[in-house]
RNA sequence: GGCCCCGUCGUAUAUCGGUUAGUACGCAAGAUUUUCAUUCUUGAAAGAGGAGUCCGACUCUCCUCGGGGCUACCA
């Protein structure tokens, strides 16, 4: 039998999580929900200088949000923790040292100083085979001094010694497999003793091992260091249980020009971001999808097929769909454009495919700012919002479609006016208020029924007496079918607004 | 500069050697509608270029070009 599928997303808490961060949480969360496997939230916080505070809640927050539950983790707990890589020091102590005594890492002095001057010196510099025994290091120096120079209290790090000229794999899902030569890889620093923690490279392999960790879903960013990641399992005798490797392409720039990044913020013209952040460094705000008016199945189901497609042509689907259809063969290889029209696009699809009812319940709160919501039963606004939901796009369209349900209209739209509103329309209007009046069941079908057989008994032009109608009603010549609001508003509130609107309306030019 | 990944309509993608190259968003036109939407119909829109392999390439190989990533004591 296989063995349990786990999958890690492993952040970093230097900010918000960006939208392309949660699509790897998203698919991690599709392969884990899919195989039955185990979901695990790993904080990776081994740069003690890039920290941000409230970016773990952020993060926690974020993913609730968007329902992409966690298993394992900090909050959740587990038999692999701790979940958090700084409370693992001394577990990445241990294997520092393993490597140490192995002589597969040795001990370097080389200050950023140092290093950087080097880089100017030789170009294309890089701290490897090659450049090694030119450096300020344990195989430089000895064993002796090396150890007198660490007492003395001088900061080191501790860098992983590559053998150059071998060919190393790195079998990928997505992408099949990667070779590169090893010469082309640096000693790459594992462990600095400035803050006593390691980088990410030790600790995200130490951490997938010992937390048996299946499959790693990470982003394409991570594709160039894989084979050193490889290189890293077979020092530690792990290449048998290695994870399988799936690098997942970039979510990009709409203009093309680079991935996106959490520095984007705003700059794009739409949210880079789940939630709204506020950033405690500088007290900028920046906006979220929640808080723009997205609904989560929607931001998750546009996410998901950025990159992944089930095989056919479906494209609106609920999230048990996509964990049961989810493959890394129909994830495609190259990197994506975020196209934000479609995922507005996704957005009305779900808002108009809501249930009636609860579409109400999320307006409440907007329509609470506008008006006395008090005063309307949930009903009343259910039914408001039925009859207008097909053209928004977020909650809060609903106040600009349907707000004359909960309020008469103040002005009226001038180029409607000019265009519908005749020097006979007080006098038709009026008599139709006389006909509304002698209406006994106001419902939309009778009502429609006898206000049309009385105009066409009198000749009257269908489209001026409607649309004035409508303009005493709405406002403007827009909104749902006539008789559909004049049931909701009811006979006494209709026949007030048209009283209203011949005493206000003025013709126009006159 | 070096190394790696990628390359189908504007965007996201289908096609896994043989198709009139399909779908969706967006765009345009039309129909429906007393209004605005919705909805429906139609249309414009793609295999980066060049060599091969093959009876036959979008599909396989190579080169060029283009895009992206990595190249830190960041992840």
């Amino acid at each position: 039998m296989d063995k349990e599928v786990r999958v890690r997303f492993a952040p970093s808490p230097t900010g918000p999580l960006h939208i392309g961060g949660v699509r790897t949480a998203l698919y991690n969360y599709l392969f884990a929900r899919q195989t039955g496997g185990k979901m695990i939230l790993r904080i990776e916080d081994t740069d003690s200088t890039r920290f941000v505070p409230g970016s773990e809640d952020y993060i926690n927050e974020a993913l609730a949000w968007l329902g992409i539950t966690i298993d394992e983790g900090v909050r959740e707990g587990g038999n692999y923790g701790p979940y958090k890589q700084s409370e693992r020091r001394s577990i990445y102590h241990e294997h520092v040292k393993i490597l140490l005594d192995a002589g597969k890492a040795y001990v370097a002095f080389d200050t950023p100083e140092e290093l950087e001057a080097k880089r100017k010196e030789i170009k294309n510099f890089q701290y490897d085979a090659s450049t090694r025994q030119l450096m300020r290091n344990s195989l430089t120096l000895g064993e002796e001094e090396t150890k007198r120079l660490i007492d003395a209290g001088e900061k080191y790090v501790v860098r992983f010694k590559i053998e150059p000229g071998t060919d190393v794999t790195v079998h990928d899902l997505i992408r099949g497999d990667v070779t590169i030569n090893s010469s082309v890889l640096d000693d790459k620093v594992l462990y600095k003793s400035a803050d006593d923690l390691p980088t990410y490279h030790l600790a995200n392999i130490v951490d997938d091992h010992l937390m048996a960790i299946t499959h790693v879903i990470r982003g394409e960013e991570w594709l160039p260091s894989a084979p050193l990641h490889v290189l890293l399992y077979k020092a530690f005798g792990w290449a048998d249980s290695m994870p399988q490797f799936v690098h997942l392409p970039l979510l990009l720039k709409p203009n093309g020009n680079g991935k996106l990044s959490k520095r984007d913020g705003d700059k794009l013209g739409f949210p880079v971001f789940p939630l709204e952040w506020h950033n405690p460094v500088d007290g900028s705000i920046s906006s979220g999808y929640r808080e723009a008016g997205y609904l989560p199945e929607a931001v998750v189901n546009f996410l998901a097929l950025l990159g992944w497609n089930p095989g056919d042509d479906r494209e609106v689907m609920t999230i048990d769909e996509m964990i049961r259809d989810f493959s890394f063969e129909h994830c495609s290889k190259s990197g994506a454009k975020f196209d934000f029209e479609k995922c507005k696009w996704f957005n009305h699809e779900y808002l108009i495919n809501m249930d009636d009812a609860k579409l109400a319940g999320l307006f409440m709160p907007i329509l609470a700012q506008h008006a006395d919501s008090a005063k309307f039963s949930h009903d009343y606004v259910t039914k408001a919002v039925s009859l207008v939901k097909s053209r928004i796009t977020f909650v809060k369209d609903l106040w600009d479609q349907a707000g004359f349900f909960f309020e008469a209209p103040t002005a009226y739209e001038e180029k409607d006016v000019r265009k519908r509103w005749k020097d006979d329309t007080p006098k038709v209007l009026t008599e139709l208020i006389g006909v509304l009046e002698g209406i006994a069941d106001f419902t939309s079908k009778p009502s429609e029924e006898t206000v049309m057989s009385w105009i066409e008994k009198n000749g009257y032009p269908l489209g001026n007496v409607m649309n004035a109608f409508r303009l005493t009603l709405v406002g403007a010549c827009r909104g749902p079918h006539i008789f559909d609001i004049t049931e909701l508003l009811g006979k006494e509130e209709t026949i007030a607004r048209i009283k209203e609107g011949i005493a206000k309306i003025k013709k126009a030019d006159a």
